[in-house]
RNA sequence: GCGGGCGUAGCUCAGUGGUAGAGCGUUAGCUUCCCAAGCUAAAUGUCGAGGGUUCGAUCCCCUUCGCCCGCUCCA
C-alpha cells in the first residue's frame, strides 16, 4: 500500500500533477503547488462541486430525498477577517494553546490537560507538595495510590523542617491555574508520565498569524481564516437581505483556508494551506435533523458518482463524545488512501449539524454548553461574556409563519485538495497489455472520471504525413472551439502516444489514419478497455460533448 | 516537537576523499497504417542547502531544510 503512494507520488511529480512548495529551495513543509495538469484536475473537482450545489440546482423542484425544495446561492469572502469572528467562533480558544513539554521523556501536553493534586497550608496556602496526572475522560481516573503516598510523605517531611503545627488540605486544580497561582517558589510540577522536568508553557496557535496595516503591534493583529464557514455565518444577514432567498437555503463557498499543523504529513493530506469547499445550510430546526440527513448521504453520493469506490469510501456517524464543541450530530466522508495502515480511513468532508451554535455566538457572544447541555454565552471572571457578539440580530423572519427563529445549520465541508488527492490514489491503475509484438507489457493508466480528468481527447495523426498531421489539427481546432480540453501529439509511435495518455488519465483518444482519408471516418479509442470504434470524423465533437455529459 | 532512516539527472537507482554514471523518460531526425517498436543524434546535475576538516569533500564532521517510519499532536 505505501509502496503504491510511493508510485503515485512519483506520477504525480513527473507528469506535472502536484509539486511540493518552493522546491528549489529545498521545499517547505505541508505546502503544495498543482502542475500544469494538477490545475487542471483540481479545478474540475471544484467546478463539479459548484456545479452540483449551485449551477445546476433547481430550486423549483425537490430533490430526490429533500425534505422540500430549498435556494442555493453562491458567496466568497476575505481570507483576513474582523479578529472578533475567531474570537465568537471558538478557534481563538481552541486553536490556541500553550503546552508543556517534558524535558526527560519528550512528551507533550496541553497545559489545561494536565491536573495537579496540590497539598497546601490551610493557613497561608502555600503549596507544599504537588502531583500531576491526565483525567481520563472515560474511566475519571485520577491521582494513583503511590501518588498519594508520596504526597503524605512530602508533606510528612516538610512538618518535619517546620514543627508540627502545620495543617494541610489538598486542592486540585488544572496545571494552568497552578502555574498562575504558585508561579515562584512552590514545589514544581512533573510530567505526570515519567516525573521529569517540565518547560515553561510555550504558545502554540494553530492559526496564521499576520499584520493589518504597515505598522506592527498587537492592535492589527490579525488571523488568516482557518476555516471558509464564518465568512458565511457573518454574511448571513447580508444574503438574506440582497438575495431574496428564503429558509431554507444554502450559502456555498470555495477558498483557502490556512492552518498551523504541528505535523503536516501524508503528502497534501494535511497541509498548512489548503482549499474548502463549504456549504452552510439554514434550515428551520424542527426540520434541521430530516436535512442533516439529507446533506449527509447527498454528499456520500457525490464521492460515488466521481468514481471513489465504495469498498474504499466510508460513511461514518461519530460518536456522540467524539463531537466537536458545538455540534448535535456529525458524520464524516472518508477514504481509505493507500497512506493509512490497511482498515484505516482518512477524513475527506465532514457533515455537521451545528444547531444555532454559530449564527447566535455571533449575536451574543461565544457560547458554550453548561451542565445541563444548554449553550449559553461564556462568561469571563468578572461575569461579562468572554467575547462579545456583533449584538446584530441575525434571526430570521417567516413571512408565511410569522415566526422569528435563529435557523438551524447544517454544514457540509469537504476538502478540495483531499477529494482531488482520493481521486488520483482512486484513479491509479496498472495492468498487463500486449505490445506489438504481442508481448505483455505494464501499463500505467489514471482512470479518472471523465468530468474531472484533466484532458478529455488527444488527437493523434497515425503517421506524419499523407495529409494525416493537417486532418488531425483541424480536428483538435474543433475540440478546443467547442471548449472541450484536449491536446495534439504527432512524436513518436502510436503506442508509446496511448500510454503517455493513460498515463495522466485521459479517457479517449480519437486517431486519423489511411481511411480518413477515404471514407472522413476516424478511431475512437478508450482509455479503460482500449477498444476502439470508428465514428464519422465529423461527428467526434458532438461524441464527446455526449460521453462527457453522461 | 522528539527518536530512527534517507536526500546523486524529470523518474528509479549505482558509485567514489581527486568536481559523476546506468535504465527508463525527454528532445530532434529517419523509419513506421494502431498500443511503452527500430535506428541515429542531443540535452540535463552547483551529488538538497550552509558551514567546517583537508592540498582537495558528492563521500568525513556540524547546522539547516525536506522526505519516510514510529511517538506526540490534530479534524
Amino acid at each position: 500500500m505505501a509502496k503504491e503512494m510511493d508510485k503515485i507520488v512519483a506520477l504525480c511529480k513527473r507528469r506535472g500533477f502536484i509539486f511540493q512548495s518552493s522546491e528549489i529551495y529545498g521545499g517547505l513543509n505541508g505546502f503544495w503547488d498543482y502542475g500544469p495538469l494538477g490545475v487542471e484536475l483540481k479545478r474540475n473537482v471544484k467546478e463539479a462541486w459548484w456545479k452540483d450545489m449551485i449551477t445546476r440546482h433547481d430550486e423549483l423542484s425537490t430533490p430526490k430525498g429533500a425534505p422540500s425544495s430549498f435556494s442555493m446561492t453562491g458567496l466568497d469572502c476575505s481570507i483576513i477577517m474582523h479578529p472578533q469572528v475567531w474570537k465568537c467562533s471558538g478557534h481563538d480558544d481552541l486553536f490556541h494553546d500553550f503546552m508543556v513539554d517534558c524535558k526527560e521523556c519528550k512528551s507533550r501536553f496541553r497545559v489545561d490537560h494536565v491536573t495537579v493534586a496540590v497539598r497546601r497550608t490551610t493557613t497561608d496556602k502555600t503549596p507544599v507538595a504537588c502531583e500531576t496526572f491526565i483525567v481520563d475522560a472515560e474511566t475519571g481516573t485520577g491521582l494513583s495510590k503511590t501518588q498519594s503516598k508520596r504526597l503524605d510523605q512530602a508533606v510528612g517531611q516538610y512538618k518535619k523542617e517546620r514543627g508540627d503545627d502545620v495543617e494541610c488540605e489538598q486542592v486540585t486544580m488544572s496545571l494552568d491555574s497552578y502555574l498562575k497561582e504558585a508561579p515562584l517558589g512552590g514545589p514544581a510540577a512533573r510530567c505526570p508520565s515519567c516525573r521529569g522536568e517540565l518547560t515553561p508553557p510555550r504558545e502554540f496557535n494553530l492559526m496564521f498569524k499576520t499584520t493589518v496595516g504597515a505598522l506592527a503591534g498587537e492592535e492589527g493583529t490579525a488571523f488568516l481564516r482557518p476555516e471558509t464557514a464564518q465568512g458565511i455565518f457573518v454574511n448571513f444577514k447580508n444574503v438574506v437581505d440582497s438575495s431574496r432567498v428564503k429558509v431554507p437555503f444554502g450559502i456555498a463557498q470555495v477558498g483557502k483556508s490556512f492552518r498551523n499543523e504541528i505535523t503536516p504529513r501524508n503528502y497534501t493530506f494535511r497541509s498548512r494551506e489548503f482549499e474548502q469547499m463549504e456549504m452552510e445550510f439554514f434550515c428551520h430546526p424542527d426540520e434541521s435533523r430530516k436535512w442533516y440527513e439529507y446533506w449527509r448521504d447527498r454528499r456520500y453520493q457525490w464521492y460515488v458518482k466521481y468514481g471513489l469506490a465504495s469498498d474504499r469510501l466510508q460513511l461514518r456517524d461519530h460518536d456522540p463524545d467524539e463531537l466537536s464543541h458545538y455540534s448535535v450530530g456529525t458524520a464524516d466522508v472518508e477514504y481509505a488512501y493507500p497512506f493509512l495502515s490497511e482498515g484505516e480511513f482518512g477524513e475527506l468532508e465532514g457533515i455537521a449539524h451545528r444547531g444555532d451554535f454559530d449564527l447566535r455566538s455571533h449575536m451574543e457572544g461565544k457560547l458554550v454548553r453548561d451542565e445541563e447541555g444548554c449553550l449559553v454565552v461564556q462568561q469571563d471572571e468578572h461575569g461579562q461574556p468572554k467575547y462579545r457578539g456583533s449584538g446584530k440580530d441575525l434571526r430570521y423572519f417567516d413571512d408565511q409563519s410569522r415566526e422569528r427563529f435563529v435557523p438551524h445549520v447544517i454544514e457540509p465541508a469537504a476538502g478540495a485538495d483531499r477529494a482531488t488527492l482520493a481521486f488520483i490514489c482512486e484513479a491509479y491503475h496498472e495492468d498487463e497489455q500486449p505490445d506489438e509484438k504481442g508481448e505483455m507489457q505494464s501499463r500505467v493508466y489514471m482512470k479518472f472520471h471523465p468530468q474531472l480528468a484533466p484532458i478529455k481527447v488527444a488527437v493523434f495523426p497515425l503517421i506524419k504525413k499523407d495529409g494525416m498531421p493537417e486532418t488531425a489539427a483541424g480536428l483538435y481546432r474543433d475540440l478546443k472551439q467547442a471548449g472541450i480540453a484536449c491536446t495534439f501529439d504527432q512524436q513518436a509511435a502510436i503506442g508509446r502516444r496511448y500510454r503517455r495518455q493513460d498515463e495522466i488519465g485521459t479517457p479517449w483518444c480519437v486517431t486519423i489514419d489511411g481511411q480518413t482519408a477515404e471514407d472522413n471516418s476516424v478511431t475512437l479509442r478508450d482509455r479503460d478497455t482500449l477498444e476502439q470504434t470508428r465514428i464519422p470524423l465529423n461527428d467526434v465533437v458532438a461524441e464527446i460533448t455526449s460521453r462527457l455529459n453522461a
